[in-house]
RNA sequence: GGCGGAGUAGCUCAGUUGGUUAGAGCAGCGGAAUCAUAAUCCGCGUGUCGGGGGUUCAAGUCCCUCCUCCGCUACCA
């Protein structure tokens, strides 16, 4: 195989409150699963990272609506989420949490390193406090009756009503939109900003670089770099009991006392801290994990590509790499940015907050992972908004897993041992049909592959449904249950070639299907994963006399009874 | 309002730098086969490519305009 390369992997992380719904999922988690898997079955060296995203005021709400300190809260949701996230089949190699002490450092390290250049400000500033809460409110968090259109639900920063941007300070009546209380008062306090305007001319060359990037992601970048009076500054510190408190570095930052950095600055440094704290979980020493991130240390050579929903974008192509850039230290940044946009449930929105739509935890309760992973990842919203509906799933999951794939490996094997025992037959030749197969298969893998690597996701699916279908097409077409009849060797070798088709199909499908590949591996007794660069000698990996074993049904179909129920199941919102 | 994305067969979607009769999967109809989870395979697609106007020898593909849906809009993360 050609040279083998370092593929650094991160998926936006998930935030701390509460079980992802599938949309968030296939936006991130899922594709970026995808792609580590099928770099690790070509033989590539990979890190695939990702964390829980603790901080912020959401998850100081929902610690408190659950009755818990927030740290126990986190903590919880932390291993609920992993546990979630394994049972899917998500093979990260560290799954951190963005609280963790190797965050803190790396945080407080940044933020020291941007102190030192010159591109931190302590900008004073007034905000909404709330006597009741005991907090600082986010503009969002402070509701009142919008002085424009006289909507009563206004946001403090926008009225989603007229759409017009407000100031929390405009609004009649304002009120905690956490409590209620109209006890609010309009306090000074002092906060750090990042001077990424500073940075804007680096940024927007360095934008300029990526030429091969989706439009999506570089319009977005592009319009916050020159809008209006071009990129602002960004508050990176927040009045607020849990998080990185502010320090530079391991000193003190004198007037800062008791605030915390803002979560959007800790998280992605979270994406550089799960390498650490992989390292520590893996015992493996810093320059280890240094050699994936530091381009003084190894990293270099490796390619960084991150997976995140187009909401996601302007953090990513903006304020980390401005964080980078400004630490004037050789950071790896990404290489390819990977966006995607979002699923709709069933004519409208995956909502956490209403609780609308299928969660990671009751997808497992009702289906295996291979279920929504193929779906998923075949429906994948790459160039525009997509839409789950039961139907679909349905009739999609059924047909290409249990009626192609799945039928495919029962008919072969089945045929097989009633015809010739429970071990791969040794007799005939291939010929011409075979052949013309393993062209096909050649070309179409090819093509696989290169869907794959430009992380076409929807496309790599396609074509591995039509290498699972060529198989179909080619037991049509040689038809050994009626060539048995007249020359058995013959059809000896035409079983031959359909049992190690389901050896390739098992390589070839598990970035999709994991769990079912293992099941194809188990019942043909082989654990030669080897990706096929030569087809045709893959096609001869399991030799005559090899044994294996009919395996259980790979699919059970889904029924339109089950499909009713859970349609019925999922029409409302989550208690 | 501004910026961006989308609108293609009943459904879900492909359609490279404009170029022969606009494609795939599913669903539907007809047929073959009977090894198999009644699975598979073969054949069958005229659809104002959202509306209108324009550029061009030629536009789903470029330009203008209008309509609809969606996202972002810098203190949710």
């Amino acid at each position: 195989m050609e040279h083998m390369a370092r593929i650094l992997i991160t998926s936006a992380l998930p935030y701390i409150n509460g079980i992802k719904h599938l949309g968030n999922l296939v936006g991130s988690q899922l594709p970026a699963d995808l792609y580590a898997r099928y770099n690790r079955g070509r033989g590539h060296e990979v890190m695939f990272l990702c964390a829980t995203d603790e901080h912020g005021t959401p998850a100081e709400l929902a610690a408190a609506k659950a009755d818990k300190p927030v740290a126990d809260y986190c903590a919880e949701m932390h291993d609920v989420q992993a546990d979630i996230a394994s049972r899917f089949g998500l093979s990260f190699d560290h799954f951190g949490r963005s609280s963790s002490q190797q965050n803190h450092k790396l945080t407080q390290h940044f933020a020291g390193k941007l102190a030192e250049a010159g591109l931190i400000a302590e900008v004073a500033d007034r905000q909404v406090y709330s006597h009741a809460d005991g907090r600082f409110l986010p503009d969002r968090y402070v509701e009142g009756t919008c002085p424009n259109c006289g909507y009563e639900h206004a946001r403090g920063d926008q009225c989603e009503e007229c759409t017009k941007q407000l100031d929390p300070t405009d609004l009649i009546n304002p009120r905690s939109a956490i409590s209620g209380s109209t006890d609010l008062e309009v306090r000074e306090t002092k906060h750090l900003f990042l001077r990424q305007s500073a940075l804007r001319d680096d940024l927007d060359a360095w934008i300029d670089s990526k030429t091969d990037w989706p439009v999506l992601t570089t319009s977005i970048a592009k319009k916050w770099l020159h809008d209006g009076d071009g990129l602002q500054d960004r508050g990176i510190t927040r009045d607020l009991e849990w998080g990185v408190s502010v320090q530079k570095g391991d000193e003190a930052w004198p007037g800062m006392e008791g605030k915390v950095f803002y979560v959007w600055f800790d998280a992605p440094i979270e994406y550089i801290a799960a390498a650490a704290e992989w390292a520590e979980a893996n015992g493996k020493s810093d320059d280890e994990w240094q050699s994936w991130w530091r381009t003084d240390k190894g990293a270099e050579d490796v390619k960084y590509v991150q997976f995140m929903g187009k909401d996601n974008v302007p953090f990513h192509t903006l304020s980390f790499p401005a964080t980078i850039l400004g630490s004037g230290e050789p950071w790896k940044m990404v290489d390819h940015l990977k966006s995607f946009n979002y699923l709709n449930y069933d004519g409208g929105q995956f909502s956490t907050s209403k609780g609308r739509g299928v969660f990671m935890d009751q997808a497992l309760e009702i289906l295996p992972a291979d279920f929504w992973r193929w779906w998923l990842l075949s429906h994948a919203p790459e160039s525009s908004d997509s839409e789950f509906t039961w139907e679909n799933f349905q009739q999609s999951v059924n047909k290409d897993l249990a009626d192609v794939l799945g039928n495919f490996v029962s008919r072969i094997t089945k045929f097989c041992r009633s015809k010739f025992g429970e071990e791969v037959p040794s007799a005939g030749e291939w010929g011409e049909q075979e052949q013309k197969l393993i062209e096909e298969l050649t070309t179409r893998i090819r093509a696989y592959e290169g869907h794959m690597e430009a992380m076409e996701v929807r496309k790599s699916a396609q074509e591995l449904r039509a290498i699972w279908v060529a198989g179909n097409e080619y037991l049509q077409s040689a038809a050994p249950w009626s060539v048995f009849k007249t020359d058995p060797d013959k059809a000896a070798a035409q079983v031959r070639l359909g049992l190690n088709l389901i050896r390739l199909y098992a390589v070839l499908s598990a970035p999709f299907i994991p769990t079912a590949s293992d099941s194809l591996f188990a019942a043909l007794g082989t654990e030669n994963r080897s990706w096929p660069e030569d087809v045709e000698a893959a096609l001869n990996a399991l030799p005559g006399g090899h044994a294996f074993t009919v395996p259980e049904v790979l699919f059970a179909k889904i029924s339109d009874e089950q499909r009713e129920e859970w349609q019925e199941q999922f029409s409302g919102t989550r208690a």
